[in-house]
DNA sequence: CTTTCATTCTAATAATCAATAGAATGAAAG
DNA sequence: CTTTCATTCTATTGATTATTAGAATGAAAG
């Protein structure tokens, strides 16, 4: 029957995203394209794993057409072909989050105790930032933040931050984020920050999860 | 290093609904569950192929978390095991739709005309058919209707339009809608509505979809 | 021309997967 | 007890996949 054939192309198709998903590697990889355009040998030593290997991972992605190249002099650049692309890493946590025990057992032995996150809802959190009542800090390398980040945040990466301190108020709440729920470059500025006596807290969210949930982003002029 | 063992498990988790949704087969099934839960046999019918694979296709997603059982008498019934899975095949589909031109070319040579599509905003037209200014018509069969429809939808199974063509208006405008953008019911709905003189149009979106761009489903008392 | 970066090709291993089919098992209906 | 529905077990075929590694290729920088 032709119907049949019709509609095992399409299909098909999705299924080329599905595949493009199913592999540990290749999220990663997505989930760090997300924050922003990268380089193979940073996504490779990001993963660490073999430049190869990461070529490879990307050939798929790119085969899905899940993510695109720039070649920039020696370097090859590689970028997520949409905000949709990012939208779909997003899904994907939220769905396995929600229903893998294994996951939400994985994620409570990892992050700090829970009373370290931010209790405000994004907008709220937005609008207090816009205000200055609270101090959102962006503890991601300087290119991710300069790529995208949350409106009013302040970039102090987590490799720098022990230099940066002089600006930060001890007086103020402050809110950590950094990659999303998967990342723990906002415990370490936790630790460190709570440490010293500020009052600092964290948030789930990253950039793309911000954005996932309508939330508006920001762009560094060079970004 | 403990860290990268860490990670990796996370992925792994999230890898695992990757897995899941990476054959076309059982992107076809949760597409069907995502218009009401089912039975093995109707779904094993619906994409011709054998209840021992229907069986083992179901298990895969049964394993990842994705559909839920329940028995009723002899039947084995399967659902999704939420709403965010259904927003995962439609967002599985948004992109694959968005990056793939097969995919593209395909779905153009399926459906009849573009310029058959409805043109008003998901908004206006339940604001229409609300007001009866617009017929919006339901061409699945009865059971998916009751297990959820668009607000102010007539149920109007392709199987029995013909009987059921006395209360339609040649006068107004019908809006006919399925499964979704893969399903091919409400093109022959259309075919035949529109043979015989209706003024009707289709609709993209199925209940999926709909409720995917956060618009309200009704259900049926005993659905 | 040499170096660096990245991809491609080749090859090998080990693992997983889809599809099909026959036989056995279990659960509920009649 | 028999039938129906569904799953599981077994087994096979064929295909695809992830990973690692060595060698070759190409593109751009210096």
């Amino acid at each position: 029957m032709k119907k049949r054939e019709l509609k095992n192309l399409l299909y098909e198709q999705v299924a080329r995203i599905g595949k493009a998903v199913s592999s540990p590697k290749r999220l990663e990889l997505m989930e760090l394209l997300a924050q922003g355009e990268k380089t193979v040998d940073v996504l490779a030593s990001e993963l660490s794993i073999d430049i190869k290997l990461a070529s490879a991972h990307l050939k798929a992605l790119r085969d899905a057409r899940l993510v695109e190249t720039r070649r920039d002099g020696k370097y090859m650049v590689y970028r997520l072909s949409g905000a949709d692309v990012a939208h779909l890493w997003v899904t994907l946590r939220l769905v396995a989050e929600e229903h893998l025990v294994e996951l939400q057992l994985a994620l409570q032995r990892m992050v700090a105790s829970p009373e370290t996150l931010a209790q405000l809802s994004r907008a709220d959190l937005l609008e207090q930032a816009r205000r200055g009542e609270v101090i959102v800090i962006d503890v991601r390398p300087q290119d991710e933040y300069d790529a995208a980040h949350i409106p009013f945040a302040r970039s102090m990466p987590l490799a720098e931050i022990e230099r940066r301190l002089k600006g930060l108020p001890k007086t103020r709440d402050i809110v950590a984020y950094c990659r999303g729920p998967f990342c723990m470059l906002s415990d370490e500025a936790l630790k460190l920050l709570s440490g010293k006596g500020y009052r600092v807290t964290k948030m789930r969210d990253g950039v793309a999860e911000w954005q996932a949930a309508g939330m508006p982003v920001e762009r560094s002029p060079g970004g």
